[in-house]
DNA sequence: ATCAGTAATTGGAATAATTCTTGATATTGA
DNA sequence: TCAATATCAAGAATTATTCCAATTACTGAT
């Protein structure tokens, strides 16, 4: 047994280098920050949960820290509207629904075997490098 | 044969009103540079190309414009990652590609009969308002 | 282990897209 | 025509994000 007490999630390993990238103490937090809260934080949510083990921090370097981890696919950033960029660790290809009356974001996959380019009518040569996929709405009141 | 002069456009008829939409002047030349300009403009282009024929017309106007032309449904709204919002009269449901080389932006039509619903996993009860998909990438150098 | 070179971090200033505010203008319906 | 309402213009304000300059931390070679 890992944790005993369920108040206190055990501690997630972080190497000290992923995909290239030199895992320093804040690229650490920042990301474990992500593993634990599944729910697509932004920039400042992460600054201000992040402040409790780095007091020193600054948003500035949640923001470097946040760029990095996107660039090297660690981590994804997803947009909505134009709201502030929010973060996710699920690299699989999946959407996001965002619930418009309880501000909820959740992931959406993708049927098994299924894919975008089922649907989509792409123009011959094009190469995709990244996709981003948002619904907006609410759920039937059941 | 409506115009003669492939420099001079025919100029678009626009109602009174759209959708339930006063069309204002100004919302009408908004609405005509993006019938015009296919492109996906965005609201500082939009401004630019808007002044030839409203010269005292201002940038918040346009921004009211396009606000008020995207609630009633008359165009769409697209967002790509955190650049300005581009502005878009095409209303069916369709995607878009934005080539980072060029930086052209193309419309992406789904598959006669397609839908998105084929290939994701919608939470039961979910009620889509809206969609957006945007994809990056780039041509092969055919 | 030391040192030079490089990368990362900080804190605050700067930027840029968008929204807000206020007063003027235009439009509608009675 | 008049009052009520909607729209517009101009500039100020907001806000997320990026930039900058100075400090600090790390790395690899000696």
């Amino acid at each position: 047994m890992v944790s005993q007490n369920p108040e206190i999630p055990a501690e997630i390993e972080i190497p000290d280098e992923i995909s290239g990238l030199r895992m320093t103490r804040q690229r650490q937090e920042v990301y474990r920050i992500l593993q634990q809260e599944r729910n697509h934080p932004t920039a400042n949510d992460v600054f201000m949960r992040v402040k409790d083990r780095l007091p020193n921090i600054s948003l500035a370097t949640v923001y470097n820290c946040l760029e990095a981890l996107v660039q090297h696919g660690i981590i994804r950033q997803v947009n909505f509207e134009r709201e502030s960029s929010r973060y996710c660790p699920n690299l699989s290809e999946h959407g996001h629904f965002h619930d418009e009356v309880t501000g909820v974001i959740h992931d959406i996959d993708f049927k098994p075997g299924a894919s975008l380019v089922d649907v989509l009518n792409l123009p011959p040569g094009a190469v995709i490098e990244d996709v981003e996929i948002t619904l907006r709405g609410k759920f039937a009141n059941s």
